[in-house]
DNA sequence: GACATTATGGATCGTTCGCTCCATTAATAT
DNA sequence: ATATTAATGGAGCGAACGATCCATAATGTC
C-alpha cells in the first residue's frame, strides 16, 4: 500500500501514558509526547488525530493491559475472596514500589475531566463499574460460598470495596507510605468478612 | 496609608475556589479568574502574586470554611460515633447535591499535585492527615466508649474511614448516584461498628 | 520503473498562556 | 493643599500552546 509505521503502537502509547500519568493531560504539552514518545508532531497529529486522541488511546491501553488484565487473571484462578484479597495486595505493592507517586492513571483522569465532558465521563464511569461488577461477581460468588459476609447485599459490599480502592490509589500519590496503605486494607476487607495478611488486630 | 481595597478578599476566594474546583488548577487560566473574580488582571496579581499563590489561597480558604468548619462543629456537638456517621451523612448530601460534580477540592488537587511539587504535596499531605486525625479521636474515644468496634488498632480504623471519604469523592465526581454514595458507606462504617441510616442490611 | 499512498521531519501557523508595565484613581499623612 | 502610597484598568509583553502545512522518504500496486 503505502510507507510502513516506524513505530511501535504499544511502545508509543506506554510512552505517552506514562507522562499523561505522572503529570495529567492538561500539564502534558504535545512537545512533551515528542520527547517522550520519540515521534514527531506530524506522526502522532496523524496516527492519533489530536492531543485528546491519543490520551484516550494511551488510557484505554493502560487499562486492557494492566487493570482488566489483572482482573481477569485474578478472577480465573484465585477464589473469589482470594481474587479480592490479592487484587489490593497487588495495588499496595504497586503504589508502594512506584518512585514518582503517580497513583492509578484511571483515578486521575477520573478527577481531571470535567462535567461537560459528558463523553469522557461516561468512559470513565464505564471503566470504574467494571472494577465494581468484579468486586460484585467476587462476592456474590463467595457469600454463595461462605467464604465473604453476607451482612450486607453484594452490591453495596461490591461498592464499599470499590470506594477503598479509589481511596487508596488517592492516598498512594499523596501519602505513599506502607504503614497508611497496608492499614488501611485491614478494616475495609474486614467488612465483607476477609483476613488482610498484614493487618495487625488491636492487641487485647 | 493609600488607596483601599474594592473588592472582599473572602468573595474573590470563593469565586476563584469555585473555578479551580470545577476545572482543575492547569484547565483554568488567569482570564477566567477575571470573569469569575470580577478583577482586573492587574489586582489579582498585586493581591495575590500569581496564579498558584491565589490557587493556594482559594484552597486553604476552602479547607478552613468548609472542612475543618466540619470538623469542629461535629466534633464539639456530637458523640465520637454519630460525629463519624453525620461526617458522611453531609459529605453525600453535599456530593448529591452539587450539580456540577465537582467532588472535593481538597482530593482534585491531590490529584493534581505532581511528585516533583514538594510543597504542594507537603501540604496536602497534612491536610488529608488532619482528616485522618480527626477520625483518630473519633475512634479511639469511640473504642474507649464502647460505640466503636476495637477490632482493629484505631489508626488503622482511622486510615480505613480516610480512604472511604476520598473514593467516595473520586466516586462523587464521575458518578453522583445516591444508590452508590450511600450504599458504599454502609459496609464502611460497619468495619468501625457503626449503623448507617440509609444501609439496607441484606435480607435474610 | 512509474504511480499512488502513507509516514516522517521541520518549519510555522494563529491563539492563548501567565504575567507585567504604566497611566490613572482613591485614599491617608503631614 | 500637597505628598505618598497602594489599587485599578487596559494594553501588551514574550513564551508556550495545540495544530497544520509541505517537501521528502519509503513502501505496495501495476
Amino acid at each position: 500500500m503505502a510507507r510502513p509505521r516506524e513505530f511501535d503502537e504499544v511502545q508509543v502509547l506506554e510512552a505517552a501514558g506514562a507522562v499523561f500519568w505522572a503529570k495529567g493531560f492538561e500539564a502534558t504539552s504535545t512537545r512533551d509526547l515528542v520527547e517522550s514518545t520519540g515521534l514527531t508532531q506530524s506522526s502522532i497529529y496523524a496516527a492519533f488525530g489530536d492531543k485528546r486522541g491519543i490520551f484516550l488511546r494511551s488510557l484505554r491501553h493502560y487499562l486492557d493491559s494492566i487493570l482488566l488484565e489483572r482482573i481477569v487473571r485474578l478472577e480465573r484462578t484465585k477464589s473469589p475472596g482470594q481474587a479480592i484479597v490479592l487484587f489490593f495486595r497487588e495495588i499496595v505493592d504497586r503504589s508502594l514500589a512506584d518512585p514518582q507517586h503517580r497513583g492509578c492513571l484511571l483515578v486521575n483522569a477520573t478527577l481531571e475531566a470535567t462535567a461537560d465532558d459528558h463523553e469522557l465521563q461516561a468512559y470513565l464511569a464505564g471503566e470504574t463499574a467494571k472494577i465494581e461488577q468484579f468486586f460484585l461477581r467476587c462476592v456474590s460468588a463467595g457469600q454463595a460460598g461462605g467464604e465473604i459476609a453476607t451482612s450486607f447485599r453484594a452490591e453495596d459490599h461490591a461498592r464499599h470495596l470499590l470506594a477503598l480502592l479509589l481511596g487508596l490509589r488517592v492516598l498512594a500519590r499523596v501519602r505513599p507510605d506502607a504503614a497508611l496503605l497496608n492499614g488501611l486494607v485491614g478494616p475495609g476487607l474486614a467488612a465483607v468478612g476477609l483476613a488482610w495478611p498484614s493487618a495487625r488486630r488491636r492487641p487485647s
